[in-house]
This record gives C-alpha cells, sequence and structure tokens, in this order.
RNA sequence: GCGGGCGUGGCGGAAUGGUAGACGCCGGGGACUUAAAAUCCCCUGAGCUUUGCUCGUGCGGGUUCGAGUCCCGCCGCCCGCACCA
C-alpha cells in the first residue's frame, strides 16, 4: 500500500463494476439462506437524486451490506415511482412527452445512484409507467372490481372553469386555478372508488401487531381511520319531513341548540328549490377548495332555513335548522346537532349566530350555572340541565341516551368511521388507464384479461389543458368485450398511490404473465426493514397495507401486513443565502455553490459582497439551498457523502447539510486510509484494553445499526479509531484495524475494499463476515463510581467492578472531598446504585 | 381548524430516572515546515471571590434521595389533512 492518499476518484467505478460483474446484490428467490427484504420507498424520477434520497438510500444499504455480512440472503431493489403530474406539467413547458422526459430522468438518476456505491439488485428494477407494470396493475384492479372492492359513484373535484379542467388540490392556489386564475368551482364527477372501508376494522388492529413501526405512525393511522360510537337519530321537521344525524355525544342532547346540515344535504336542496337565497349560499359554500384544511379554516357560514325540528326528548323545544358550511356531506349523515357548549366548531358557529349556548357537563352539580371561559368545554364530568341524565356521568349518559333512542324507536347506536373510500379516479393522461369500457348496451365491463395491458396512446398534445385521453380521435373508441357493439374506453387513469400499493411485491416476484407469484412473494415478504419519509405515514402506507388485504381478499396473496419494520426518516435541510431585490423587496435567493461562507458571515463569490444568511430549512428548488449529489460526490467521494449521511444527525431528525461536515467526514476517509496502510499480520503481542474496546465496539455497532442508529455506530467507530491509532503495534492492534474495516464495509464499502485489497484480504469485502464477538472481553473490571451529596457529584472513584453496598458506602465516606461537602452535617439515609452510584442524604 | 412530532454548548448531537454535553464540526493555542497545505498534540457550556464554587437541557409548576428523562400547564418550530409524490 504505496500511496499516501485514497483516491476515489479512481476507486469508487472501480469496486463498483467488480460489485456489478460479480452480480454480487442479485438475489436469489431460491436460497436457503434466512432471507432479508430491505426497502426504501422508490423515488419519483423527478429528473436528478435529491440529497434526500442519498440519505435514504445510504441508510437502507448499510443495513442491507450489513445484513448480507450477518449471512442473510439479502432483497435490496429499486425502481421508480413513474406516474404523475410533474411529467405532464413538464411536457406541458418543455414541449416534450412525458414518457420521454420520464425515461430520461430514470436514466440520469439510475447513473446517479449508482455512483454512490448501493448494493442493489438492479436486476428486479420496475417503472411503474411501463406497461410491463402497469397491465398487472389493471389485472389486479379488475380481480377487485369482481370480488366487489371497486365500485363508482359521484365525487367533488376541483374544477377550472376557464381551462376546463380537473385540479388537483396543489393546483388551487387561494381557491384559484394556478394557471388561469379563475375562482375554483366544487363540481361532481363519476369516479372510481377502492372499498378500503371494508377493511376499516382489520386496518385498525393490524396496527397493533406492528410491533417495529414508531408509535407516532401508528396513531395517525388509528386517527385517520377514525373509529367512533355514538348515537344515530332523527329530527322531525316542522316541514312533514325527518332528518337523521350522528353524534359521539349523545349524553349532551339536551345542550342541542340547533340542527345543522350540510349544503349538499337533501334538505338543504329542497329548501334551495324554494329559496333564492338559500340557493345563493349554498352556491357561496362550493368555491373553494375541496380540502378538510380549507373547510375547517374557513370563516363558519350558516343560513337560517326557517324550518325547526323536534326535540326527541323535551316536547316543548324547536331547534332551528341552518345550512352550515363545516358540516361535511361524506362524514356520519351529512347532518349534526350542535351542542355549542361541548363543541367549539358549535360554540363559534351559537356565538355569530347569536344561538343559545347551554351548560350540560359541569364539574359538579353545583357548577350547572357556570359560564363559558370564551369556548366549549369537551371533557369529561357529570350532567346538569338535562332532565332525566342529571348528576351522570358522560358514559353512562351516553348509554342511557342511546338505549332510550333505541327503545323508543327513534334513534340507534352505531359505529361510524372517520376513513372514506379511496377515490383513484384521475383525469389525466400520465397514470394506468382504468381498464374498463362503457356500452349503451352492456354498461360498465372490465377489458378481458387476455386483452391488458390497456396502453397509454403515444400521440397525445398535451400542451392545452383537460384530459388527452378524453380528446383522443381514436384512442377512446372501441367495441364492447360482452356484446361486440359500440362502446368507450374509460378515460380515467388510476391514482399513482395505487402503483406504489404494491410495487414492493413486483420486486419481490415478477413473472412475465401474472403481477407475482404467491408463493415466490411469500419468500420474501413481509419487508423486514421499510425506511421512508414521514411525509407518507398516512396515506401511502395505509393504501399499501389495504392492497395486501385486498389481494389476501382476492386469494391472490397470503401476507398480512406489507411492512414488517418501518422507519421514518428526517429530511435534509441546509441554510438559505438571500439578497433583498431593491425594487421590490422580495428575497432573491442563491445556491450554495455560489456562496462563500466566512467565520462569521457569507459573501457571494460573484462580488465578494455580503449576503444574508436564513434558517435552516427542507432543501428546496424555490429557496435554492439545495446541493447536487453528483457534484458532492466528485469532490469528496462516495464514502464520504455515505458517512455524511450517516454521521451526527439521528437518522429520524432532520440533517443539516453542511459543507464543513463533509469536509470532516472526507479528511476521516483519509485517516482510516492511513490507519489502514499500518496494518501489520504479523505483529506480536497482547493489549487487553484495546482488545476489549474491540469487542465492546462490534457488540455496540451492531446493536446501533440493527437499530438504525447510525449516528452511534459512527461516534464508536471514531472512537475506536482513536484508540487504535495511539496503540503501540501489537497483534490486538491488528486486529483492530481489520475490525474497523469490517465495522465501516457497509457504510464506507470503496474504502473498504481498496484496503481489503492491499491487505491481501480474500474476496470482496462485500462478501466477507461480520466479525464475530469474544463475549469474554465485553466486561470491564473497574468502572467510574459517582459519589453525591444531597444529589449533587462531589467525586468520582474508580473502584473494582461488583463491591457490596457497604464497601462502596465506605470509600466514598472515605473521600475528602465528600467529606468537604457533609461539613459535619448528620448522615440520613446513604443510596446506593451498585458499580454506579453513592448518594449521601445529609 | 384537526391530528402527529420536536425543543440539550457557537453548530449537529450523546445520556436503562443515577457523573449533562460522549462523538463530530466550528473556534483558539502549539508542534512539524524556508513557507504553505496536509498531519499531530492541547484547550473549548456560562459565570465567579478559580485547591474550588454557583448556574445550566424552550418557559412555569410538580413527583423523587436524585429529573434532559416521569406528571400537569404554557411557548416556539416542523410535518400531515384524502387529486403533490
Amino acid at each position: 500500500m504505496s500511496e499516501t492518499r485514497f483516491d476515489p476518484s479512481q476507486a469508487d467505478g472501480r469496486w463498483q463494476r467488480a460489485w456489478d460483474e460479480g452480480a454480487c446484490f442479485e438475489a436469489d428467490s431460491s436460497s436457503t439462506k434466512p432471507k432479508a427484504y430491505v426497502l426504501e420507498m422508490f423515488p419519483y424520477p423527478s429528473g436528478r437524486i435529491h440529497i434526500g434520497h442519498v440519505r435514504n438510500y445510504t441508510m437502507g444499504d448499510v443495513l442491507a451490506r450489513y445484513k448480507r455480512m450477518r449471512g442473510h440472503e439479502v432483497l435490496h431493489p429499486m425502481g421508480w415511482d413513474a406516474f404523475g403530474m410533474p411529467a405532464e406539467n413538464a411536457a406541458m413547458e418543455q414541449k416534450v412527452h412525458p414518457g420521454a422526459w420520464t425515461y430520461q430522468n430514470i436514466a440520469n438518476m439510475k447513473a446517479q445512484l449508482k455512483r454512490l456505491g448501493f448494493a442493489l439488485d438492479w436486476s428486479r428494477e420496475v417503472a411503474t409507467c411501463d406497461p410491463s407494470y402497469y397491465g398487472h396493475e389493471q389485472a389486479l384492479f379488475i380481480d377487485f372490481y369482481e370480488s366487489g372492492l371497486v365500485y363508482r359513484k359521484e365525487s367533488a373535484v376541483n374544477w377550472d372553469p376557464v381551462d376546463q379542467t380537473v385540479l388537483a388540490n396543489e393546483q388551487v392556489i387561494d381557491g384559484r386555478g394556478w394557471r388561469s386564475g379563475a375562482l375554483v368551482e366544487k363540481r361532481k364527477l363519476s369516479q372510481w372508488f377502492l372499498k378500503i372501508t371494508h377493511f376499516a376494522q382489520d386496518l385498525l388492529d393490524g396496527l397493533d401487531d406492528l410491533k417495529n413501526w414508531p408509535d407516532k405512525v401508528k396513531l395517525m393511522q388509528e386517527n385517520w381511520i377514525g373509529k367512533s360510537t355514538g348515537l344515530q337519530f332523527r329530527f322531525d321537521l316542522s316541514d312533514g319531513d325527518h332528518v337523521d344525524v350522528y353524534s359521539t355525544r349523545p349524553d349532551t342532547i339536551f345542550g342541542a341548540s340547533f340542527v345543522a346540515v350540510a349544503a349538499d344535504h337533501p334538505v338543504a336542496q329542497k329548501v334551495a328549490e324554494g329559496s333564492a337565497e338559500a340557493q345563493a349560499f349554498i352556491e357561496k359554500c362550493r368555491e373553494g377548495g375541496t380540502t378538510a384544511e380549507e373547510l375547517e379554516t374557513a370563516e363558519k357560514l350558516g343560513f337560517d332555513t326557517g324550518i325547526t325540528a323536534q326535540h326527541p326528548l323535551d316536547p316543548a323545544r324547536q331547534l332551528p335548522v341552518y345550512i352550515a358550511n363545516f358540516v361535511l356531506m361524506d362524514y356520519g349523515t351529512g347532518a349534526v346537532m350542535a351542542v355549542p357548549g361541548h363543541d367549539q366548531r358549535d360554540f363559534e358557529f351559537a356565538t355569530k349566530y347569536d344561538l343559545p349556548i347551554i351548560r350540560v357537563v359541569a364539574a359538579s352539580a353545583g357548577d350547572a350555572a357556570k359560564p363559558f371561559d370564551g369556548e366549549a368545554e369537551t371533557g369529561d364530568g357529570i350532567l346538569v340541565n338535562s332532565g332525566p341524565l342529571d348528576g351522570m356521568g358522560v358514559s353512562e349518559a351516553k348509554a342511557f341516551v342511546i338505549g332510550r333512542a333505541e327503545s323508543e324507536g327513534w334513534g340507534e347506536g352505531k359505529t361510524v368511521w372517520r376513513l372514506r373510500d379511496w377515490g383513484v379516479s384521475r383525469q389525466r393522461y400520465w397514470g394506468t388507464p382504468i381498464p374498463f369500457v362503457h356500452c349503451d348496451t352492456c354498461g360498465v365491463v372490465p377489458v378481458p384479461k387476455d386483452q391488458l395491458p390497456v396502453t397509454l396512446p403515444e400521440d397525445v398534445d398535451v400542451s392545452i389543458p383537460g384530459n388527452p385521453l378524453e380528446r383522443h380521435p381514436t384512442w377512446k373508441h372501441t367495441s364492447c368485450p360482452k356484446c361486440g357493439g359500440k362502446a368507450v374506453r374509460e378515460t380515467d387513469t388510476l391514482d399513482t398511490f395505487a402503483d406504489s400499493s404494491w410495487y414492493f411485491i413486483r420486486f419481490a416476484s415478477q413473472p412475465k404473465d401474472k403481477p407475482f407469484d404467491a408463493a415466490e412473494a411469500a419468500t420474501w415478504l413481509p419487508v423486514d426493514q421499510y425506511i421512508g419519509g414521514i411525509e407518507h405515514a398516512i396515506l401511502h402506507l395505509l393504501y399499501a397495507r389495504f392492497w395486501t388485504r385486498a389481494l389476501k381478499h382476492v386469494g391472490k396473496l397470503d401476507v398480512a401486513e406489507p411492512f414488517a419494520s418501518l422507519f421514518t426518516q428526517g429530511m435534509v435541510t441546509h441554510e438559505t443565502y438571500s439578497r433583498r431585490n431593491e425594487e421590490n423587496g422580495q428575497p432573491v435567493y442563491f445556491n450554495p455553490s455560489e456562496v462563500e461562507r466566512t467565520s462569521d458571515g457569507a459573501t457571494l463569490k460573484a462580488d465578494g459582497q455580503p449576503i444574508e444568511i436564513g434558517r435552516v430549512i427542507k432543501m428546496s428548488k424555490s429557496k435554492k439551498n439545495v446541493v447536487d449529489p453528483d457534484a458532492i460526490v466528485d469532490s469528496y467521494g462516495a464514502d464520504a457523502v455515505r458517512w455524511f449521511m450517516l454521521s451526527d444527525s439521528p437518522p429520524e431528525r432532520d440533517l443539516p447539510w453542511s459543507e464543513a461536515g463533509i469536509e470532516g467526514c472526507a479528511r476521516f476517509v483519509q485517516r482510516l486510509w492511513r490507519l489502514f496502510g499500518q496494518y501489520d499480520a504479523g505483529a506480536q503481542g497482547e493489549d487487553k484494553a484495546l482488545a476489549r474496546k474491540v469487542h465492546q465496539t462490534i457488540a455496540a455497532a451492531a446493536g446501533d445499526i440493527e437499530g438504525l442508529s447510525f449516528n452511534k455506530a459512527v461516534a464508536r467507530i471514531y472512537e475506536l479509531t482513536a484508540a487504535a491509532e495511539k496503540a503501540k503495534p501489537s497483534a490486538s492492534r491488528s486486529e483492530a484495524i481489520r475490525t474497523i474495516l469490517l465495522l465501516i464495509a457497509p457504510m464506507m464499502p470503496h474504502l473498504a475494499e481498496e484496503a481489503w485489497a492491499a491487505m491481501s484480504g480474500t474476496g470482496l469485502v462485500a462478501e466477507a463476515a461480520w466479525p464475530e464477538v469474544d463475549e469474554a472481553l465485553l466486561v470491564d473490571d473497574e468502572t467510574t463510581l459517582a459519589v453525591q451529596v444531597k444529589g449533587k457529584l462531589r467525586d468520582t472513584l474508580t473502584v473494582a467492578k461488583g463491591l457490596p453496598k457497604d464497601q462502596l458506602e465506605a470509600l466514598a465516606l472515605g473521600s475528602e472531598k465528600v467529606q468537604r461537602a457533609i461539613d459535619g452535617a448528620d448522615i440520613r439515609k446513604i443510596i446506593v446504585v451498585p458499580d454506579r452510584l453513592v448518594n449521601i442524604v445529609i
């Protein structure tokens, strides 16, 4: 090993080729070794790999390589979530076909990933926009249809009246279309739905079995599924009609002061027929977006219909019926009994429209007349002002009212879910065509499986708004598979969440003639470790869990849950650099590569003048605080970049990118290279302390990697490296150096291979085994004893391990510093934690 | 608005209820060098009357011999909210 520096620019590519040529990372489904399926969420091919991807894939790669060293057959695949809106946007802006744009991006990004040396099985690569993928998805969709998991119903979309097109939520800005600027309307369309609610209870119950999922993700899913129990009951209306409402708080029924219905509710529709004012109000509710956030943050508005509702338990009370914009037609019955005292939305509404706010729950009977402090009280208590319920607790009163409603026949206890069925229709080109035709005589008919895939037409004009499939001259015209008559194809495409709901199954098994082989898929599934962003905590993960259940439902796959362990990583962040534009005061942002960072500030390289350093935030193109992985791999080599991704920040938290940090990593690569150069296979002699450190580090680093606490493993490797550098030559030191090489092999594989070859190691490190731990060397025989007086540290003593309590007490009292702190006071108590601490209480 | 999370030196962070600040970065001092780079060594939470003492983990309370860690109440920031992926 004569070179004094490790040169990644020539070594990285050489080892990457060696791994490729040896097909090192191709997974063998028929292997008898224990299997490990390590998966990172596959990327959208936006054009360039983002540093966040690098972090995600580095974590998975370390785990995959580590598992391989521990003797597992590892499946670590990669592919592309390749359908979606950005391709259509690019097509519009750059006049390039979405497919061409997407495949070019895939080629670029694949090259970028290869440069980072990830141990990926590229033989299993999939792109969801390829007919060889989405054709199978169409077959599965038809299976779901045939087993009753697919249906069509009317549902609201954002409609841009100028562009005559459906908009995604992100295309609606402040209630207006992003291109046209027109006020967006809600419009109803007949759309396709997947019956995720069929599995609501099972999706909820399944969370209990996901022991290795973060509690926060499980809690988010639980809240999203939103099981609630309550009372559905009937109000008779003054116009002779009636309205069903649902309430989770039937105990507060005597606090009801009005009834509110959604704008789309039949009662509201009926009122609108006879009232232009009501009609105008309903129109107003239709303006604005369709998101829950917009609905809930909008000012609460209501329209008094003039109708009253008969209170079911109090013959003397007639409640006004309002149409209200905060009531959702999709949840419960689309109508609520409003109890302002004990529901915050009702409280705000009642305050605005001057409706009674009645207290029916209080801390005690004596508080029955206590006024409200500007907000509703939703907590527990006892019932007051509630006739027969007075004095009951909340849950007792709930049961009582439900029982009474059921016996008297005006209502019944009911379980309601917040979870809604999954609307999968998208009125767009770049997605999986929904494989159905519409026939005038036969209705909706699935395309026969032997005619799949239904492929997207290539000759489309995406430069104008609207759905190109809809206006294509020939594509949609076809014949009915059933009667042979004229029919038109469905022009909606599937939500891209459908594509990502089963890609991990296709990775595990990819026959040509069917979506997957059940037996082969089951040898790999569930995914042992899934890694991705927290932003997918609800939708993607819930849809994938649903899809897995749906496959079981149709008898295609016998897997309960898709992902056994889940890890959600933090984002990569960077400070921003900006200057105010003198004309309009808007900040102008600069890329880090244009900026010279100094110890107390930053200047623009172009003019040498100071520049403002902004907060550390998520990297984004608009703020230009992005770094390009290719550029940093060019400068520092793949291993330094990988090491940086693993160092310092715990993986679940945000990682602030810094130039100084990556330089430190690059220095450490060279430091290791020098240390490896000192390896001497023939060195003699034992260094017990170093040997202990070596084995303690092997054990701890293994635990850290398995727990994905890479930052801790990194810190321990730094410590061991420092100890090995300081040690005098010995057999122990040689073992330490060889061990460090193996410990860093999953993290810095190129450096490890290069040094391994120089040390005359056999084969590739990629195929080497993780070092064995010598259990006997894990325990020290001495320990540092902390001595406290009244809980404050006064001295530390080095003592032999395993001393009895009375000896530790005596040693502690023998300390001069401790005696000074006690200062002759009476000792009341002495607490001894063996091998750790003595606390003298005075 | 609803749901979820996070908060520790100049910075990233470490710490089974038991020595707060491991490890890294930045900064300071020194060695080597004609010089620089590289490398190596030492120092580096704040304050003070500096053998040592006091304060210190977003803020205010509480439990405990002992709280960054547990409990209650706030503040700030971040993520998700069903057509972004």
